[in-house]
DNA sequence: TTCTAATTCATAATCATTACGATTTACATT
DNA sequence: AATGTAAATCGTAATGATTATGAATTAGAA
């Protein structure tokens, strides 16, 4: 996912082009790593210093509902990332030293859904955590 | 892990015996289900009127600690459980309608270490959401 | 029974997140 | 280009979960 087809995304569903969109977008375009949104506001608010919290919070809402950006939850907080578009059902390795994201294409899921007749699996979390190969130095 | 083995380790590294552990252990005791600081407090309060959340998180805090207790997050909040004492490595499948917990023997953690050569795994987390067969009907 | 460290109580502070009324802005329409 | 209006943002306050603190209480050893 980069920004103009973002913005082709929100433009189809009514969204105004606004600066604060442009710049929480470009912010997700430029890193693969996940954001909080104190990490936003942080630099946002440097170019605009009267930006809150609502607004940073109101569009990440909104780019998640809209499927242009994911979200996770890891060391108490909610993390967002721009939206992988791999095709294949994917997980994520997350560096807890630098944040780097690394796909792992590896799922027991289906196996997982034969192994529980009778339940519904609505969702499933699988995230892995540690160093990657550059911070193992 | 029942009360009993909980004291023992909880005397085993000097911690007293008191009626708010009792009653917090007993409450993790007789559930298989994840409980909130929120759920303990709304019940304990009404033995305890003056039971403070200080109580209940620094004592939760101790028992993850001191692995009498398990922990997750999810629906933004941390969720408690009493470790369970089988010996292989698995994971859960929570019911989002009841609470009820299942465990799930699968996880593709060591074929995962193979496909990540210089990446050091630190933890990892993997989770199943649904709805249990009394919740499916 | 006394002593002391551990624990709890009562309350306030903090942190992430959400809510709201007033103001401003994007952009379709004229 | 000027205008009208819904959408977006600002400024700030509220909420909910969690953590911190200092005073009072209590468990358990001596």
């Amino acid at each position: 996912m980069n920004r103009t087809r973002a913005w082709e995304i929100l433009k189809a569903h009514g969204y105004k082009k606004t600066d604060k969109r442009e710049l929480i977008l470009s912010m997700f375009e430029e890193t693969d790593k996940y954001l909080t949104a104190r990490d936003l506001l942080e630099v946002l608010k440097k170019d605009y210093p009267g930006m809150s919290y609502d607004t940073i919070y109101r569009n990440l809402a909104t780019f998640v509902e809209l499927g242009i950006l994911e979200e996770t939850e890891f060391n108490g907080e909610r993390n967002f990332r721009m939206h992988c578009e791999i095709d294949h059902h994917h997980h994520h390795f997350i560096c807890m030293e630098c944040g780097n994201v690394k796909e792992v294409s590896l799922c027991p899921i289906e196996k997982l859904e034969a192994m529980l007749p009778g339940y519904t699996i609505e969702s499933h979390k699988f995230e892995i955590y540690g160093k990657c190969p550059q911070c193992n130095g």
